[in-house]
DNA sequence: GTTTGTCTGTGACCGGGTCGCATTTCCGCA
DNA sequence: TGCGGAAATGCGACCCGGTCACAGACAAAC
């Protein structure tokens, strides 16, 4: 059982707890490791809790009874997430999957634990629903762009973003891949490269999209 | 200037303020009446504030450049919002619009007063994040549907809820207002309409929808 | 009556999601 | 070295719903 201080003195809400409830915390928490792929919260998964995110990254999405799915955004190092406790939290009540993309080390608190938690300090009542409320407004403006841009915009857009992050012109990424995060389909994604490609602005192999024109891409935001 | 006081012992939050922050509300706080039709807040006006609702209805919905409407949620007597004063909420930074829909009395907490006492009262702080995120929860769901529900669906499902919430059958409602509610548009609205009372679900006049088979439509969701 | 504005009906078109299947590329392994 | 299968891509047909451009149809005011 490997010492979780490190980790539990992370938590945004820690400096507010008194010494009882750090304890109460500190029994309470866990540091599961999840593979690449698998799926941590979602409907056939139990309830998991409030999340501290130590490594890796996470992908959380709206999946619909057809299985489409559509991304709300990611997490990553240093990212907390309540949504994964929504089951005990009366205010949420709609519900999301969580899917890894690359290996993470994940400090859980157990739901009830957190849910108690909030109900006896405000502080953590507070940290809860202000994190909550960042996610709202990042999800809202994703959902702006699904709403009201069209694709090919969303497409640069994303391309550009994806390719100032990793800090290359060479998006190691296949078309399923980029579809899944513009929250777009396959086809429609190919359609659009092949597109990109005849108008010069990207040029592409199996497995890689690379930026040929940056400043054609974002001519079209 | 009437007495604010009935209506602002009516703030979810007012039980959690000591007798400075009262008073201190009471000068920031104002009870305009709003003209149903009348934009009480968006792009094009000022920072409203934290508002409740005392009579009257409020639409509040996305705007699109182009002038597409998305209805995220409605608010009617005894409501409260807070954002109206995202301005002033640096964890929220989208925008919305407001319009009134019925003639409104509200409540209206001047922004910065509101901001200054969320930052000192971490009740308020509470309050407002918790709000927010109650909206959010309910914002999400009209996303799935907006999302992954056909649009038969959406519109059955639309009919059904406004005829039960006026206790009606008869709804008097143009095209166009049901359209807005359900973010599509005016033309589609009719061609499902028009489906709909061929298949006798129900029939049209103008102005008006009349629920003719009602667990006809419900088998639609 | 006529006028005017609101409401509704309709056909054509477009973007993008879906489906089915063909083809190419990669990679492990005989 | 060549083969088999999975993964990745290409592509045409179709559907749903949003958009556009009009053309009636109806109601209230005069």
């Amino acid at each position: 059982m490997p010492d979780l201080s490190p980790y539990l003195e992370k938590l945004p809400y820690w400096k507010d707890l008194s010494a009882d409830e750090r304890a109460f915390v500190r029994e309470n928490a866990a540091l599961p490791f999840y593979p690449a792929g698998s799926v941590i919260y979602g409907s056939s998964t139990a309830c998991l809790g409030m999340i501290y995110v130590v490594r890796g990254s996470i992908r959380v999405f709206f999946l619909s009874d057809e299985g489409r799915e559509v991304t709300l955004f990611r997490l990553s190092a240093g990212d907390s997430c309540v949504l994964s406790a929504a089951c005990v939290i009366e205010e949420i009540d709609f519900d999301t999957q969580m899917a890894v993309e690359e290996d993470c080390d994940v400090l859980v608190v157990r739901p009830n634990a957190f849910a108690a938690l909030a109900e006896r300090n405000i502080h953590v009542r507070c940290y809860l629903f202000e994190t909550a409320t960042e996610r709202f407004s990042a999800v809202m403006w994703v959902m702006q762009q699904i709403l009201f841009s069209r694709f090919d915009r969303r497409l640069a857009s994303f391309l550009l973003r994806e390719s100032a992050r990793l800090e290359t012109d060479e998006l190691r990424m296949t078309h399923e891949q980029i579809a899944q995060q513009v929250s777009s389909a396959r086809e429609v994604v190919a359609r659009m490269l092949k597109r990109f490609a005849a108008e010069g602005l990207v040029s592409m192999s199996r497995g890689q999209v690379k930026i040929v024109d940056r400043a054609g891409l974002r001519k079209l935001l």
